[in-house]
DNA sequence: GCCACCGGTGGC
DNA sequence: GCCACCGGTGGC
C-alpha cells in the first residue's frame, strides 16, 4: 500500500461520476462490465451529496473499486480476497463542483493475484485497462505490480478488503482498451435504478457516444478515425455487475408501484435500504480458474433521479385519483427517503 | 436549448 | 432473464 499510488487512483474515480467530457474526465471508468455487488453493504448511488440521510457520514461518498481477480491457478476455491481498505476522500472533491450531485463512482480498480488471491490495487485506470485487456492470456500476479511497487510479493497482505463500506462489482476480463485519445467512462447509477451503470466513450472531439451504434455513425462521419486503426472492436458498452443482486433493480411486472411498493416486494430492496447483507459472498464470484474484475464502489445513500421523483409524482397522481389506498403513507416515506 | 440521467422495452 | 439502445424530461 503504498500511498503514492493512490492518487492515480483517485482520479479513477472521481471522474467516472459525471460524464464530463473535458479533461476531468480522465479518471473514469474503466472498469469494465459487470460488476456486482456483493454483499457489502454499500452500494452506489448515485446521490447527490447532500446527505444522504441515511448513511452518510463518513464516508464521503461513493466511490467504486473495482478488481479482477485473477485465479487461474487455483483454483478451486474461492477467491479471497482480502483487499485492504483505502480511501480516498480528496476525491469527492473534485466531484462537483456545484454541489449539485455527486454519483458513485469507481473508487479503486483492483486485480486479484492468481496465486495468492490477494487483491492488488492497480494505480491507474490505464494500467487497469491495460492489464484487463488480456487477463485471461496474462494472469495478474503480485509480481506483475512490482512494475510500481518493486517490493511487492504475495507475502504483503491484500491491498483491500470488502469491507462492506463499498459496493463492490465485477468487471470482465478482456476488454479492449480504448484507441488512442477516447475515453472509456463508467457512470454508476444509483441504487434502484433498472441498470447498474452505463459505459460512454468519449470520442477525441469531445463528442460523447453511448452505444455501438453511436460510435458506428461516428466513426462514418470521421473516416479518419477509421484509417488510424479505429475500428468497432475497440468498443465495449458491457458493464459490471453488481455483487448484490438486489442494487438492481428487477424488471417488475408491470404495475404502477407507488414509491415502495413498486417494484419491491418485501424481499427486495428498496432503494433505500440496501441491505447489507451476507458478506460471504462477495468475493467468491470467481470461478476457480476464471479471471475476475471487482469494482468497490461507496455508496452513500441511495437517492432517486429524477425519474423516480417523477415516477413518484406519478404515482401520487395516480393514486389519488384511484383513491384505493391510502397512499399517502407511503409516499411520504418515499419521498423522505429520495429526497434528501 | 442543451445535455445528463434514467426508465423501459425489444430482442435475444 | 439480461442487455443494448434510445426516448424523454428535468435541470441548468
Amino acid at each position: 500500500m503504498d500511498g503514492g499510488e493512490e492518487n492515480d487512483l483517485n482520479e479513477l474515480s472521481l471522474s467516472n461520476d459525471q460524464e464530463t467530457p473535458r479533461q476531468d474526465v480522465i479518471a473514469v471508468s474503466s472498469s469494465s462490465s459487470s460488476l456486482s455487488s456483493s454483499s457489502s453493504e454499500n452500494e452506489l448511488h448515485e446521490t447527490r451529496n447532500e446527505n444522504a440521510q441515511s448513511q452518510s457520514n463518513e464516508n464521503p461518498s461513493r466511490e467504486l473499486v473495482l478488481y479482477n481477480l485473477s485465479a487461474n491457478d487455483g483454483g478451486g476455491n474461492e477467491p479471497e480476497s482480502t483487499p485492504v481498505e483505502q480511501q480516498r476522500p480528496s476525491l469527492l472533491g473534485h466531484l462537483t463542483p456545484n454541489s449539485s450531485r455527486v454519483l458513485p463512482s469507481v473508487g479503486a480498480f483492483t486485480v486479484q493475484c492468481a496465486s495468492c488471491f490477494k487483491w492488488r490495487l492497480i494505480p491507474t485506470k490505464e494500467k487497469y485497462e491495460e492489464i484487463r485487456e488480456h487477463l485471461l492470456e496474462q494472469p495478474f500476479y503480485c509480481e506483475t505490480a512490482r512494475e510500481w511497487r518493486p517490493d511487492i510479493s504475495c507475502d504483503d497482505p491484500a491491498d483491500i478488503t470488502q469491507d462492506g463500506s463499498r459496493l463492490w462489482a465485477i468487471d470482465k476480463p478482456n476488454i479492449a482498451q480504448p484507441p488512442p485519445g477516447w475515453q472509456r467512462l463508467l457512470h454508476i447509477r444509483g441504487e434502484g435504478s433498472t441498470k447498474f451503470a452505463d459505459v460512454y466513450y468519449i470520442a477525441p472531439s469531445g463528442k460523447k457516444l453511448r452505444s455501438m451504434v453511436d460510435i458506428q455513425k461516428y466513426l462514418i462521419e470521421h473516416p479518419e478515425y477509421q484509417t488510424e486503426g479505429v475500428s468497432m472492436t475497440r468498443f465495449s458498452f458491457q458493464i459490471p455487475k453488481p455483487l448484490r443482486e438486489n442494487y438492481v433493480r428487477k424488471r417488475r411486472p408491470n404495475m404502477n408501484a407507488s414509491c415502495d411498493g413498486s417494484k419491491l416486494e418485501s424481499g427486495e430492496v428498496h432503494p433505500i435500504s440496501w441491505v447489507r447483507s451476507d458478506d460471504s459472498t462477495a468475493l467468491q464470484l470467481g470461478k476457480p480458474g476464471l479471471s475476475e474484475l471487482l469494482l468497490p464502489v461507496d455508496n452513500p445513500g441511495t437517492r432517486p433521479g429524477k425519474k423516480v421523483k417523477r415516477a413518484l409524482a406519478k404515482e401520487m397522481r395516480r393514486s389519488s385519483l384511484t383513491s384505493t389506498e391510502p397512499p399517502a403513507i407511503k409516499l411520504e416515506r418515499c419521498f423522505d427517503q429520495y429526497e434528501k
